[in-house]
This record gives structure tokens, sequence and C-alpha cells, in this order.
DNA sequence: AGAGGTGCGAAACATATGTTTCGTACCTTT
DNA sequence: AAAGGTACGAAACATATGTTTCGCACCTCT
């Protein structure tokens, strides 16, 4: 477990020491170590021109278990973010003391959380949030709807964004006044939708609502085929994964947050006037505390 | 590159025609491309909570010959990846200024977000949230205040417990009537405060309001020596660093459910049984989008 | 030369995998 | 109410997989 020093190396220092046949198999390793992680035992036997059982044992020789533990360390090792999390927390799920089964269930939250967070800033979402910024700079009013669970980040960004600009809609209605608040909502406008599975009605109806005006709709959502995610403007698929029955919106939340620490950086110097007159503002209403 | 229109577009695009099963291996596809080229078809299934079947009429369904078709072509994809990193920060780097200063800002954002969350779940955060667990079960009832940029972690908090316990109380007074739901409080309650700096002082005012009636409060806080923290039974410090004017509650949010995880997790089958309850209740008000 | 040891591959083994088949449950439509 | 059709899961199927066993060939050392 814990002592898996880089496999990788192990196999280079042990290698004067292996049966030719072994060299022969460890050298096909060490040049295709992608084959590892995605062919099977025996294919890759084949492909070093090795029987199987010459693999089996170079997994004895180096001090591996099996297979499985050599191909999970490979595979870890091609996804730069380890996703076996999930495995790893069934099996610290099985220890017995309960002080002890809190602490595993903790730790492995804290490693799904950062897998869920470090997946957010992916390449591939870093540049769909620069283009979403862009979306909401040019729109005339900024809707932001989320209920239930996901109520927490459209409330954050609403709050936050509301410092800086003052056509964001916080889309809360309370004494079931939902949806009044996107009365006039059309083409110029931009709808912010949050929301993750089980959808809650409210929400698709929100979005289905702005489509139907022609607005275009940004979604922080669970997946590409989430009913918030159909026919958006901009998708920002964000990870949800979680131990307990509740989905995680920690990784929506700091997308929520990025995304107006980006506005900000873009609005410049005026940006932060506004800021500045927000906060002399809630200062007037006494709302902070001093020091 | 021909017959290979991206088979990810082509799942998407089939979505909806799909039947209600394969909708759901699609959906697990979809949201988890690494378990294709890494797992067997079966594994696949097992964590869709799919049969084998499903997936193999999946793959006639969207045209794919064969499971070994669809998986080569996430191998190769999961293979060209890494290429595809270096060649838009090069491509980025040279071409558009603006958008390479943004994507350092997120990028920086995301490191500082993964050592918010990192941070907390140490050995010393971990023992005091089993310790706040343990004095949340004992209580009589469970009062949650946050305000301002902390509501969202309160709220979080308060909407997943009370899906399984009935004495939680969610400070948030509208229309002036914060502190009302205040009443009552005393010794045998608990109060989860949650505030950084610049701490709002409603939120004050309510932990000294519990103090005063010798509720026991825990405070989940920026400092340790936040007002909100002082003379608190538990206090739960996160780090809220962040690159914007703004705190960033994402470690305060991972927290607050974490601490609903463990409680869920300690509560065992009992708990469970009354999530079950709660979201039939929420069928019937018909909340949820069904499948 | 023979005893003991090591390296090795073929085959045997149990299990897992991808695919197909089949019966049933649940729909419409008549 | 009956007929036709689709969706679906359990089970059956042949094959592939990871591991172990077994016996042979080739070494050394006395």
């Amino acid at each position: 477990m814990g002592l898996q020093t880089d496999l990788r190396e192990k196999l280079i220092s042990d290698y004067a020491k292996l049966s030719p046949q072994m060299q022969k198999a460890a050298r096909y390793i060490l040049d295709h170590p992608n084959d590892v992680a995605l062919r099977s035992m025996r294919a890759l036997a084949r492909a070093a021109n090795v029987p199987p059982s010459t693999v089996t044992r170079l997994m004895t020789a180096i001090g591996v278990e099996t297979w499985q533990d050599f191909r999970d360390h490979y595979q870890t090792r091609l996804l730069d973010q380890p996703a076996s999390y999930a495995r790893r927390a069934r099996e610290t799920q099985k220890t017995d003391n309960d002080v002890d089964r809190d602490q595993h269930l903790l730790e492995s939250i804290c490693r799904t959380e950062i897998d869920n967070v470090s997946d957010a800033y992916s390449p591939d979402l870093v540049s769909r949030m620069i283009a979403t910024c862009e979306a909401i700079e040019n729109a005339r009013q900024v809707f932001i709807v989320g209920r239930g669970a996901a109520y927490p980040a459209a409330f954050q960004f609403a709050y936050a964004y509301r410092l800086f600009c003052d056509n964001g809609v916080l889309v809360d209605g309370h004494s079931g006044t939902f949806g009044d608040e996107l009365r006039g909502i059309g083409r110029r406008d931009i709808m912010i939708a949050v929301g993750a599975k089980p959808y809650i009605r409210d929400t698709v109806r929100a979005v289905e609502f702005a489509h139907s005006q022609h607005c275009p709709v940004i979604a922080v959502t669970d997946s590409d085929v989430s009913p918030i995610a159909t026919d958006a403007h901009s998708k920002l698929v964000v990870r949800d994964t979680s131990q307990s029955f509740f989905q995680s919106f920690t990784a929506a939340l700091s997308v929520m947050q990025a995304l107006v620490a980006l506005l900000v950086a873009r609005g410049g110097p005026k940006a932060l006037q506004r800021i500045a007159a927000a906060e002399e503002q809630l200062a007037v209403f006494d709302t902070y505390l001093e020091d």
C-alpha cells in the first residue's frame, strides 16, 4: 500500500538480477508502460514474446502480489490524477474500529474532494470558463438559478457578483414566487443554471423558459447529458463524486467562485472601484463587525 | 479520422433517442470516459448499475460493432490527451496574451483551492470533526447560522441534515426576522456558526446570544481568534485563501458536507431509512424531475 | 556420472469477460 | 380483451484471462 515506491524504478534496479526471460519481459514493460495499463497480461506477454507464466513470475520476483496491483499502479500513473480512490475507499470501509472508520471515511472524502476540484480546472474546463466570462460580460442581465442542494453555489456567485455588477439576478423566489424574476428575460441576457442529479423540476423549467425566450444558458452541472445542459450555450461539467448519499457541490462552488475571480481580474480597476463602493455601502448598513 | 467521428459527440447527440437503461449506461460513460479505457465492460456495467447486455445493446445502438472498437477509441483518446495539453499551452502562449493570463489565474486558483481543501482534512481537523459529530448527535436541536458569503455553507449543511434529522434549524430570517428562530435555544442544544472575515454582525450576535443561553457553539471559521470562535465548544478552523477580493468558502462547504457524510455513516441504517422517507416525501411534492 | 538446483514453457485450472438467447413484464394499438 | 411490440434482466455460451502445476532441459558441484 504505502510502501509502493515507484515500480518502474524497482524494475530498473532489479533488472540485472532477473533471469534472461524475465529481463525480456521487464524490458518490454519498461519500453511500453502504457501496455501495462491498457492491455491484458496475456496480450502483453504475447507482445513481449514471452509465455504468460514469465510475467507472473516477474511479479513475484519484484515483490508485487498480483498482476492487478501492477496494472493498477500503471493505470493511476497514466491518469495524472489518480481516480482509483473509490476502490481504496471501499477497502478502508472494512476496518472495524469506530473512530478508525470515521477517520478513514474522512480521508477518503478528502481525496475525493481534491479529485473533484482538480478535475474542475482541467484545460477543457478552464477554456470553457474563460469563454463563459466573455458571455457574461456581454450580457444585459445575468440570471442565476440553483435550487435545493445547488442553491449554495448559485447564491455564492450571485452574492459576490453583485458586489461589482448590478445586473445580476438571483432567481430564488420565496413563498412560491420562483420564476417571477425571469420576467423580461431575452436573447441579450444570459442564464447561469446550477444543478446535479436528482434534477429539481424548478431549475429545469427555468432553463426551458430561458431557451424559449432565446436566452443562452450556461450549465454548471454533473453531466453532458443532464437536462440542464441540453442546448446550453456552454457546459461546465464538474464532478460531484461523494462518499455519502449526497452529491458534493464543492467543485461547483469552487468554479462559481473562480468565475467571479476571473470577472474581477478581467474587469480591471473599474471592478475594484465598484467593490469598494459596495463595501462602503455595507458599512453604512452596519453589516460588518469592526475590528 | 474518416469514420472516427467522435464517439462522445455521437453519444450525446443520440442520447435522447436511447432507451432509459441505455441512457443510464451512456451517461455513466460520458461522465467516466476513463473507465471505458481502463476497465472491463462488465466492470463498467457494474459501476453504471446496468446489466452487461445493456452495454452491448448500447454499442449496436450507436453503431459500434463491438466493445473492443469502443474501448480502443477511448484508449487512443486517453493516450492522445497529454499531447493536446502541451499543444494548447504552446498555442495560447504565443497567440493570445489575455487568455494566457486568465489561464494562469485559474491554475493558481486551482492550487489554492486544493490547498484549502486538503488543509481542512488535517489530522487535527479530522478528530475535531468527529468530536463535533458526537456533539451534534447528543443535541436536542441543531441551529445553523451563516450570513452573507457564509450562507451557502450553512445552507448546504442544513439542507442535507434535514433529510435525515428533523431537529435542524437554519437561522436565516428573511424580512428582518433574523434571530427569531433562536427562541428557546438552551444548554441542551447546539449551534453551528459559519463565518469568516469580514465578520457579519448578525452572525456574531447569534453566537453571543447562544452563549448567553449556555448553548455550546461549533465555529466553522477562518481563525482561532475569530469573534465566532470565542468560547466555542469546538473550533473548525478552515483556510479561505483566495486569489480574489472574496474569501473562498470551498473548504468550509466541503467540511460541512463531510460532517453530514459522517453523521449519516454513524447513523447507520436508521439514517438511511430516514433519507429514503425524505426522498419519498419530496417525490410527493413533485420536486424532482423523473428519469 | 549422478545428485541437486534453477529456468523455463506447455498445459491445466478456475474465474472473468464479451456476446447472444430467451422468457417475461409492460406498453400501445386494435 | 387480445395482439403486437419494445425494453429488459437472467442465464447460457464460448472465449480470454491470471495463476498454478508439472515435467523437461540445462546447469553446477561433488
